[in-house]
This record gives structure tokens, C-alpha cells and sequence, in this order.
DNA sequence: CCACAAACGCAAAGAATTTGCTTTTGTGGC
DNA sequence: GCCACAAAAGCAAATTCTTTGCGTTTGTGG
């Protein structure tokens, strides 16, 4: 009985991984992703292809990981003074970042995994930057849609539109945040 | 001037074609999805390896050829004698067939394909079924959203939960599409 | 029926992927 | 500190997939 469940002992692994993901990153920056290649990735890192292959299995699991850690938030959603706004600007920016032909692949890298895992992180990361609006709407006494509906009403039209058509126009945005903000119980808030 | 403007003269190409996506689905049937290559297809298909990489380029736009044809509604969407219910129905079903496992791996391939061409016409199908429940509903003299409406409220966030997190549930859906029926302009139509 | 061009088959060349085995490298016990 | 252990990485051969050049087939339009 020991308190340890990760990988006990083991090997020089997380500098591998660091390595490789760096690679990616710089490869994915230089060329078109339909010319990298496993073996292009290991020159690159430094190590054998069979690292790679063992670690992750394929390229696309690889270019799943490094996607997800690309669309992890790297700073809290701006903070307007209100609620609304908040969510108007984040919601722009969130679309306006996905909708460019870089962001499009992060998306669809992290779909064409196996791995569940990476989109629904991907989700949560969504999620939690709303839980961080609707806590400030919260602390000034706002009201503010529950999260979920955010991510119904704002968040997967502007994914789904991305993925399979075209990107929303801005007033598009407006309008989804505008609805979504109507349908907040009260709707006594005013969007200024 | 002459008026054809298709692959003008040409091969046996569509009995190939036919062949090649009849063999996908069977193998497709038959073993996972990971196990399956260009090789094995092309003799399925009594074809050659060359030829299946020439005309596709890849497995990936193979499938999404494939799943693009499976994904293509085979009925119109069933008449339940009002606007609501039908929308209601409808979207149940299509969150049934596209959250099991065959249905997601179908919206992955087309997704995964370079080819935007596949999952824009992936998104009209949708827009084409709802279209014709709006217009039953308004035959009916009924009020019916508009059907770009309809993809955000509710095909949207079917898709989305679908793909980066957990299949909506019943009442989910059902809740989905109340809200987007409520905000139809007079939302004088009764459920029943 | 002929000429043409797109599409296919074939096979060799070139890459990528898999796999068995050896070596390295952290970790934990002594 | 030093040893033993196991996970991870390197290496290289074997396998499998992908690309490509060239000759042949097969519809289509004249």
C-alpha cells in the first residue's frame, strides 16, 4: 500500500515530451501540418521515431496534444464592469481566435483524436473562463445565465458555425449573447 | 461553346468510385475504424492502391466521402401534425443517431477532411430538413423560427455536447427546443 | 468507327510504421 | 552514496504504406 499511482520509477519522459511538443509547435509554425511527418518531428526533438510512436501512438494524437495545451486560456476573460459586456468581448475574441485558419486546426486536431479526453478539456476550458464572468456578474449583484447555457447559446453556435459553415459575423455574436442574456430569469440587467 | 462542363470525356470512374465506398462501409462494418488502410480498401474494391490514392489522396478524405453519403437524410423529417413537436422529434432522433458511437466517428470524419466542401454540406442537410418543417409549419399557418435560428438553438448544441463533452440528454433537448420556439417573434403557438 | 483524354493497373522506388533487443536513466531501498 | 529495478529511449531490421512513371483500358464526342 503506497500513497503513489503515477508512473513510479521510471524514464527521462517528461523532457522527451517537452522536446517533442516544442517541435511540433515550431514545425507547425514553418509548414503546412499536411507535410510533418513522425520522423520530421523526431529530427526536429531530437529523439528516435519510435519514441514518438510509442508515446502517442500517431500523429494525430500528438497534434491533439499540443493543440489543447495551444487553446488553454492564458489569461482571465477581460473584465468590462459588466456581465454583459464581459461576455460580449470574450465571446468576439473566443470567435474571432478559432475562426482563423490556425485556430480551425487546433479544433479539429483536437477532434480527430481518440481520445475523448482532449475535447472535452477543451470544453471545460470554455466553462471555466464563463464560471469567472458569471462570479464577477455574481459580486456586483448582476444576474448572469448559468454557464451551461452560455456554452448552449454562445459558445457551440459559434463552434458549430466555425466547423461547418462560416464563421459568425460580430453582430451575429451580439445577437447570440443578447438572447442568452434575455433568457437570465429576471432580464432586469441592462447590457450598459 | 458546347454546355457540359463536368469531367468531360473519362474512365469507368463512377463504377470505381461506387465500388471503393462500398467497400468503406463494409469494412467499416466489419472492424474498427483504426485497423482499416488503403490497401485493405483497394482490395475490397478489386481496385488498385494507386488508384484510390490518386482519386482521394488520403484515408481521411475517403472517409469523410463516406460519411458525408451516410450522413445524408434518407426520409423527410416525420410530420406529427404541428411545427413544435415536429422540431421536437426530429431533434431527438438526430441527437440519437449522432451521439452513438458510428454516428460520432461519422461527424469526425467529416470534420477531419481537408475538404471544407464536406462539412458545409454536412451543415444544409440540417438546414434542408428544417426548412421543410418550417414550411409545413407554415402552411399550417403556424409560427415557426427561422431556420438559421433553429441550427443555433438547437442543432448547434446538440452537435457541440456531442463532440467536446457528453450527449444531450432528452430533456436537454426538449429544453432547447422550447426556447427556441419561445423566441418566434409572437410565440402565440401552443406545444399541442 | 476514330481520335482523344481521363482514369486505371502495374510495379519499382521511396517513406513511414512496427517491433525485438539493447542501453540509458531516474527512483527507491539498503 | 551505491545497487537493483523498471520505465523509457535508442537502434536497426522487417514490414507496410505511399508515391510515381509508364503503358493500357475505357468512355465520350466528332
Amino acid at each position: 500500500m503506497n500513497a503513489k499511482q503515477g508512473p513510479r520509477p521510471g524514464g527521462r519522459s517528461a523532457r522527451v515530451q517537452a522536446s517533442v511538443q516544442t517541435a511540433v509547435r515550431e514545425l507547425l509554425a514553418t509548414m503546412d501540418r499536411s507535410e510533418i511527418t513522425v520522423p520530421l518531428i523526431a529530427t526536429a526533438a531530437g529523439v528516435t521515431p519510435s519514441t514518438i510512436y510509442r508515446r502517442w501512438g500517431t500523429l494525430g494524437e500528438l497534434f491533439a496534444d499540443v493543440a489543447v495545451e495551444r487553446l488553454r486560456p492564458d489569461s482571465d476573460p477581460i473584465d468590462t464592469g459588466n456581465g454583459w459586456t464581459d461576455l460580449e468581448a470574450w465571446a468576439e475574441q473566443y470567435a474571432e481566435e478559432m475562426s482563423s485558419a490556425p485556430g480551425r486546426e487546433l479544433i479539429r486536431d483536437v477532434l480527430a483524436a481518440a481520445d475523448t479526453n482532449c475535447s472535452q478539456r477543451c470544453c471545460s476550458y470554455s466553462r471555466e473562463q464563463i464560471a469567472i464572468m458569471a462570479e464577477r456578474a455574481a459580486e456586483r449583484g448582476e444576474s448572469f445565465p448559468d454557464p451551461e447555457a452560455v456554452l448552449d447559446g454562445v459558445v457551440s453556435p459559434i463552434v458549430y458555425r466555425i466547423l461547418f459553415g462560416d464563421a459568425p459575423t460580430r453582430d451575429r455574436i451580439r445577437d447570440l449573447v443578447g438572447r442568452t442574456m434575455a433568457t437570465t430569469g429576471s432580464g432586469s440587467d441592462e447590457r450598459h
